[in-house]
DNA sequence: AAATTTAAAAACTATTTTGGTTTTTTAAGT
DNA sequence: ACTTAAAAAACCAAAATAGTTTTTAAATTT
């Protein structure tokens, strides 16, 4: 792991705590543990600091995700281990710092996060069409439909006023959402494995 | 039809089209064919004015939900045929209304939409036992999850970038998103309706 | 141990952002 | 049409912050 590639991860997840709009660079190069002339000896400025953050976040889901796809696994599998990760960790604050970059920089919105966000449809519509060869899903589905469709879905469970003033958590919220979803996609065959793993889930 | 309900009626409509922030009374005056003095006469002032109109469409909605539910129709007919209207009116409007009445009239939003909300929350409900007594939904379903849940996902077809800047239609997402939604909710016996509906509808 | 390199700390400036004030415009209500 | 209240815009001063430069300290090399 590089300098930049270190100061990176750290910074990430210093924006998902504290969100890139307010946190300053002198907090940053303090938070790196540096002064602030090696991190502007990193990186040119704070835009060029937030944009490389989220194309590295992006560049380690991606690396997670091909892992997934190259261990040759049973799709099912993927899905509900994926699921399982998904309400588990902090979703939420991933999204509020997306929403930061797209209200207070709107250039690097534009440029990074669409791609981001099409990279995400991407890989989203391979695993659906993988699930359909293996014959868990049903075979009319246009995949550049339902993809984007996913993302939407996965994000209301963390960001909507759902879980708020109701007595449900979010893991409640985003099995009931995100898992009859897919129910809705499946064949017989598929079926039988979230309902089973719906069985010993609730 | 009182004067009143036709004010209502007519400003409902006007306030959809054009919102209810930057609308005048003058304007709604105009657009209703009368004097301000008239509608002063009717309205105290215009909150109650926004107020009583969001009570209104509530209203509509209601009684339209209500003989659905008294022609003691088959749940999966209703569902479909609902489903049908819905993707063919314009939802999104109304979203954007409502979004403007809670940004900008939040009294009104804290005392009338939370209250509007939740009894298309309890219909929704309504609906869904309805569905599994008649042995169309799977029985493990908290309907208090489940009911907000499907209002979330109607308003994601209509309001999301979903459909903008991609060759799909709304119809297309809005089918894609909610009837495989309900499909996930589904028994063997309702899903094979779904499945029909689907294969007559593409 | 002196010299050299490296990076942190601190100091500094030039923009940006923010908070508060006044003026202007808009729209409610009579 | 008129009055009044409230919202928006324009404006300014003060604070905060990005980015640069200088100084200090510590590690590394010779």
């Amino acid at each position: 792991m590089t300098v930049k590639e270190k100061i990176m991860d750290n910074t990430v997840n210093f924006f998902l705590k504290e969100g890139c709009r307010k946190v300053t660079m002198d907090e940053i190069a303090a938070y790196n543990g540096m002064s602030k002339r090696t991190l502007y000896e990193n990186f040119t400025d704070k835009n060029d600091l937030i944009r490389q953050c989220v194309l590295y976040s992006n560049e380690l889901e991606k690396s997670s995700y091909l892992s997934n796809i190259a261990s040759q696994e049973d799709m099912m599998d993927i899905l509900l281990r994926g699921h399982e990760r998904n309400f588990s960790i902090d979703l939420s604050s991933m999204i509020s710092f997306m929403d930061e970059v797209r209200k207070y920089f709107p250039d690097i919105y534009r440029q990074t996060i669409r791609e981001v966000k099409e990279a995400h449809c991407t890989m989203m519509a391979e695993l659906l069409t993988k699930g359909q060869t293996e014959g868990y899903f049903i075979k009319n589905l246009d995949a550049r439909i339902i993809a984007p469709i996913l993302s939407e879905i996965m994000k209301i469970a963390a960001h909507s006023e759902l879980t708020q003033g109701r007595e449900m958590s979010q893991s409640e919220t985003y099995k009931m959402l995100v898992l009859i979803y897919f129910r809705g996609l499946t064949t017989e065959k598929g079926r039988k494995i979230i309902d089973e793993f719906m069985k010993n889930n609730n």
